[in-house]
DNA sequence: TCATATGATACATTAAAGTAGATCAAGCGC
DNA sequence: GCGCTTGATCTACTTTAATGTATCATATGA
């Protein structure tokens, strides 16, 4: 395999899971079958335009050709956009747990307004999930969910609402969570765009 | 064909012609024969990754994966380095007339510091065959090394010299041809790159 | 008029991409 | 332990990209 192919290989990888797509999702909305994605990732095949549009479409990508001159610049800006923050497995799992747990007392029919203000509140949450570096967080707010089931009721569902507010906001405002938790930062950013 | 794959064909079609260069010429370069290039320009085939960046390569092109928001950047970038003024049919033609005589000139053995400095003047004055709008001068310059041949000698290389050297600085300095022959120009161009 | 270079096509052959489907081991949640 | 999802791998089959070579009509130049 050639180093283009190679690369191209990565940059597809890299994206999917990026996205946090499996290869079967990455296969289904592709319409590419999740064994030759299998394939591709790993540099086996020489693959079609077709194929490698169809998955860089589905992907949120787009084959260019670019001039030997404009590559550089090119690749700058690539990086600028690829090169925010990456939610971290563990935050991606949480919020996973999260979703879960916020469809089950969905199906419980408690039909509160508070239900609902939580439900947008996740999602705007959910927007920032890349910026969090901790969990305590959401296990604290998913532990007070628990609690709507047992007894707690709207109550449980107000501390809940309370707290993802609260995170939300802190995301929202760009103040790390490390900060509270005093872990050490980059001295650099590699983008310029955060206002502090 | 799709639309991805039309634009891509459409996109190696340019490039090649951009360059001036023949199917055959490409081909060589690639590694790729011709007959397949024919087709990969019409459209007609799904090529693969492989045939692509052979031919992509040889046009000095790179294959790029850019995410769909830093897309329309990149396309104004792109734009930006291929949006240099194109040397026009007639440029090129007597520049290749040029080009022979100058070979057919060495092939006579005359080896006069002279002719490689005219050599010399000849390729620098290349660099800048996009900016030729008039061939009088080209032509005339062919003329004088016409007289090389019959009568002239040395002489007559110096007089194509001293033309080339004008012709040369001329172009380098920006100053388009039109301006010293007062040709009527067209009222109106469909690129914008025009510096009046 | 003759020669040359161009891009488009034709043909037979080979290699491999692509599909559809099943299976496997590893990892994780419950 | 059990079930589910993950990515990797296998099979069998179909399609087609790619090659090599050759031809063709058409400009364009000598």
């Amino acid at each position: 395999m050639s180093y283009e192919s190679e690369k191209l290989a990565a940059t597809l990888k890299a994206a999917r899971e990026k996205k946090g797509l499996s290869q079967r999702a990455l296969s289904a909305h592709a319409g590419v079958p999740q064994s030759h994605i299998s394939k591709i990732e790993s540099g086996a095949v020489n693959l079609t335009v077709s194929s490698l549009t169809a998955i860089a479409n589905a992907l949120d990508l787009e084959l260019a050709l670019v001039p030997r001159k404009a590559a550089p610049a090119v690749r700058t800006i690539t990086r600028s956009v690829n090169d925010v923050p990456k939610a971290t497995p563990e935050a991606r799992k949480e919020i996973a747990r999260l979703a879960k747990q916020l469809e089950h007392i969905q199906s419980l029919k408690i039909d509160s307004p508070v239900f609902e203000n939580l439900q947008r509140q996740f999602r705007e949450m959910r927007q920032f999930e890349n910026l969090i570096r901790n969990t305590d967080t959401l296990r604290s707010i998913r532990e007070a969910l628990k609690a709507v089931e047992n007894a707690g009721g709207v109550a449980a569902l107000q501390e809940a609402s309370k707290q993802m507010n609260s995170f939300r906001n802190a995301l929202a405002h760009g103040i790390a969570d490390e900060e509270r938790t005093r872990l050490p930062r980059p001295a650099y950013r590699l983008d310029g765009d955060n206002d502090e």
